[in-house]
DNA sequence: AGCATGCCTGCATG
DNA sequence: ACATGCAGGCATG
């Protein structure tokens, strides 16, 4: 491979509060970026996007491979060469900088105690704005499955279907494949073979529609008008959609019901007001927000949309962006992190965790009474992990079971039906 | 309309 | 060893 061009580090003046690139790109977003030392890394529009960050900025570089038609330019009016590229645009439009997310955050609180509780320790969380044909085969593999699986699969999708970009290191990174390059019967068949399981036959088949059956850009112009997406840049197109009928749209297709519907409209397509209702946040919206508990596991199309409607009222047209704080806040692999200074922390981390183990344990003890026990004990070796070692072992499962009961009963709020 | 079931795979748990 | 449950659902009946 001819050597890249490689622009020098710049960077954005972006505090920690209004972008933590450490959570917004390992929170389930995004499935490709890779991480490297201190620096994050990931091919984007004919380029390998560099980041790191510090307290005060965020720092960008491009990659570019050298066989293509340069984006760079050479400044006239500087003697020495000066490399002009539109790589800040996108990385502002990439974390849709534009918005301010402490004033959001901010709002947010007011509205909400319960996000005013549990925010505090996710600042800096963001929606991107991604490629939406891109969001839509990343969440289509998201079904049953796990953040790592799915950034295993992608990677393979990539390798396999998408050109060669450049090298980081050792490590190639390939652009998304298009459409027409994931459709056909081979495809679903090698896909398989990819363990992709039943997901093969949603990918190739929603290729095969996208590319046959609908319009150039008819994904694209599904975007939000007031978010302009990326890429082949913006369609003064046939349908100007609004957030439902996007929303619609999207189910047409195969693989892909509510839930990732609604992914696709707030990362790929810039709708703020989409809420991805999972079993996380149906489990949130049960435990924080008085929504009847169900026998069975399923969560029916009504609640589904009720779910999404509340949160839509409480916290207004970014609704989707406070769902993914908390949807962050709630996922097992960022409710312990690691701090550096033990004591103090610890204390207040015992605390939530406690708070936390309360709330679930209520959630149980409508259900099912039996699992109470083995909850607990399964809740102890959360807590302990989560301190970091000591837990009160004078203290028996049932003693703390007792103390916790009888205040879930007491704080009981009525159901919210449908 | 709401609900149960099967579907692929990988991993943790007992 | 082996079974079972489950992980950021969807299509089908």
């Amino acid at each position: 491979m001819p050597a890249a061009r490689v622009s020098e580090w710049r960077k954005l003046p972006v505090s920690l509060t209004e972008l933590c690139i450490e959570t917004t790109l390992r929170c389930g977003q995004s499935f490709r970026w890779r991480k490297l030392g201190d620096e994050w890394h990931m091919s984007l529009y004919g380029r390998i996007l560099s980041l790191k960050q510090d307290s005060t900025h965020l720092h960008y570089k491009a990659t570019w491979p050298a066989a293509t038609s340069t984006p760079f330019t050479t400044s006239t009016s500087a003697k020495e060469e000066t490399v002009v590229d539109d790589t800040e645009e996108l990385v502002k439009h990439y974390f849709s900088l534009k918005h301010n997310a402490a004033a959001l955050y901010n709002q947010w609180s007011q509205s909400d105690p319960n996000f005013r509780k549990k925010a505090p320790k996710f600042t800096g969380i963001r929606i991107l704005s991604q490629d939406a044909w891109e969001t839509l085969i990343g969440f289509i593999c998201s079904s049953n499955n796990n953040i790592s699986r799915i950034s295993q699969m992608i990677h393979k999708l990539c390798e396999n279907y998408g050109p060669l970009i450049g090298n980081i290191g050792d490590e190639a990174f390939h652009e998304f494949p298009t459409p027409e390059a994931l459709k056909g019967k081979e495809v679903d068949a090698h896909l398989r073979d990819l363990a992709f399981g039943y997901r093969a036959k949603y990918i190739a088949e929603t290729a095969r529609i996208v590319s046959e059956e609908r319009p150039t850009d008819w994904l694209e112009s599904l975007t939000n008008p007031n978010n302009p997406g990326w890429g082949t840049g913006h369609r003064s197109g046939l349908l100007r959609a609004n957030y439902k009928e996007a929303h619609e749209q999207l189910l047409q297709l195969v693989g892909v019901g509510p839930k990732v519907a609604d992914c696709v409209c707030l990362m790929g397509l810039s709708w703020g007001e989409a809420v991805p209702v999972d079993t996380h946040i149906w489990q949130i919206a049960q435990r924080d927000y008085s929504f009847a508990r169900v026998k069975s596991s399923s969560l029916s199309k009504s609640m589904y949309h009720s779910i999404g409607d509340h949160f839509r009222r409480i916290w207004g047209d970014q609704a989707g962006w406070a769902q993914s704080v908390l949807f962050t806040a709630n996922l097992k692999s960022f409710s312990a992190r690691p701090k550096a200074e033990p004591d103090p922390v610890a204390v207040k981390l015992q605390a939530e965790v406690c708070e936390t183990v309360t709330g679930e344990v209520e959630t149980k003890y409508k259900v099912e009474e039996d699992t109470l026990v083995g909850s607990m004990r399964q809740f102890r070796k959360r807590r302990v992990s989560a301190t970091g070692g000591t837990d009160l072992e004078n203290t028996t499962i049932e003693q703390e079971l007792i103390s916790v009961a009888p205040r879930s009963r007491k704080r009981r709020r009525p159901l919210r039906l449908s």
